[in-house]
DNA sequence: TAAAATTACTTGCACTTGCAAATGCTCTGC
DNA sequence: GCAGAGCATTTGCAAGTGCAAGTAATTTTA
C-alpha cells in the first residue's frame, strides 16, 4: 500500500500548484495571476458573462472572483455592466485591451505549459490523459464533497 | 483548435483547486489546510526532515512552509529541532499527536478523494493516468519554467 | 585564517483569500 | 401591492501568501 502522497489527488495538486506558481510569476509582468488568466480565456470563449457564471465555470470562490474582476477592471481588461434584465446581476465584458492580451498570451498557457507537461508522451497517451481529466472534472461536479464515505469532521479543535 | 480552458494545465488546475478547496473546508475542523496535510504525510513517509527538503518535496514556497510548520507546531502536531550536524538547519519531527492525526485522517485524502475522482474508470485507465501524472511531475522538475519556447515577459505594465 | 560567498531559515510587508454579513434587487403568496 | 423569502454580488475582517530583506551558521577562496 503506497504512500498517500502518491495518490491521484495529491499528484494532481502537486503538478497544478507548480504550474500555477510558474504562471503567477510569469503573468505578474502584466498584473495578472492564474485566476485572471482563466477569466480572460472564459470570456474569450464567450464574452459577457455574469460573475456567478464565471465562478461556477472556473470553480473560483465568488467573493474572490469579484475582486479578481475588480482588479482586471482597474487594469482596463474587462468592464462590468449592470444587467438590464436583472439589476442584481453584473455582466463582465472584455475590453479591446483585454481581448488583445488574451490573444497575445494564449500560446504561453495553451501551448507552452502544455508542451512542458506532456513532453515525451505519445499522442495516444495524451489523448487518454485528456479524457481522464475530463472524467474527473465531471465526477467532481456531480459529487463535490466526499462525505459519502465517512464521518463528518466533528472535532472542534479550534 | 479548441479552447485554452480545456488545455491540460487548465484542466489540472481546475480539478486540483476544487479538491483543495474541499479538503480545506474539511480539514478546518482540526486546524489544517491542504498544505499541512501534505506535510503530515511527507513526515509519515519519513520522519525528521529539514524545512527546505519539505519545501522541495512538496513544492510549497519556503517562507510559506516555514509558517505552515509554525502553525502545526503551535497545535502540537510537529516539533522543530535545530540540526546538530548543521546548526543552520531545522529538522521537523512528528509528535505522537501528529502521527495519530495523520493515521486517522489518511483514508479521507488517500482513498475517499481518489475514489471520487476516479469513479467510473477502469483499472487500466487509472493506471495509465497515474503514470501520466508521474511523468508530468518529472517533466516539471526537470524544466520548471517554459521559457524554452518563447520571449521573456518584458512589458513592465506595473 | 579572515573576508566573501553560500546555505537554511525566518520575518516584515503589502497584498490576496475565504467566510460571513451586508447591500440591493426581484419574485411569491396573500 | 407589499411583507418576506430568495438571489447576485460586494465588503469587512481575520488569516494566509509570496517576495525581498534579514539573521545566523557554514563553506569557499585568496
Amino acid at each position: 500500500m503506497s504512500n498517500a502522497e502518491w495518490s491521484v489527488p495529491f499528484l494532481m495538486h502537486q503538478i497544478a500548484s507548480q504550474v500555477m506558481a510558474s504562471v503567477n510569476r510569469y503573468a505578474r509582468a502584466y498584473g495578472l495571476k492564474f485566476e485572471g488568466v482563466r477569466v480572460l480565456y472564459r470570456l474569450m470563449a464567450k464574452d459577457g458573462r455574469a460573475i456567478g457564471d464565471l465562478a461556477r465555470l472556473t470553480g473560483i470562490e465568488l467573493s474572490t472572483l469579484s475582486r479578481v474582476v475588480s482588479r482586471m477592471e482597474a487594469r482596463g481588461l474587462v468592464r462590468r455592466v449592470r444587467s438590464e434584465k436583472d439589476a442584481r446581476g453584473v455582466i463582465v465584458f472584455l475590453t479591446p485591451k483585454g481581448r488583445a492580451l488574451a490573444q497575445q498570451e494564449r500560446p504561453v498557457y495553451f501551448r507552452d505549459y502544455e508542451k512542458v507537461l506532456l513532453a515525451g508522451m505519445s499522442p495516444r497517451e495524451t489523448e487518454a490523459l485528456r479524457e481522464s481529466l475530463g472524467r474527473m472534472l465531471e465526477n467532481l461536479n456531480h459529487r463535490a464533497e466526499p462525505e459519502s464515505s465517512a464521518r463528518e469532521p466533528q472535532r472542534a479543535a479550534r
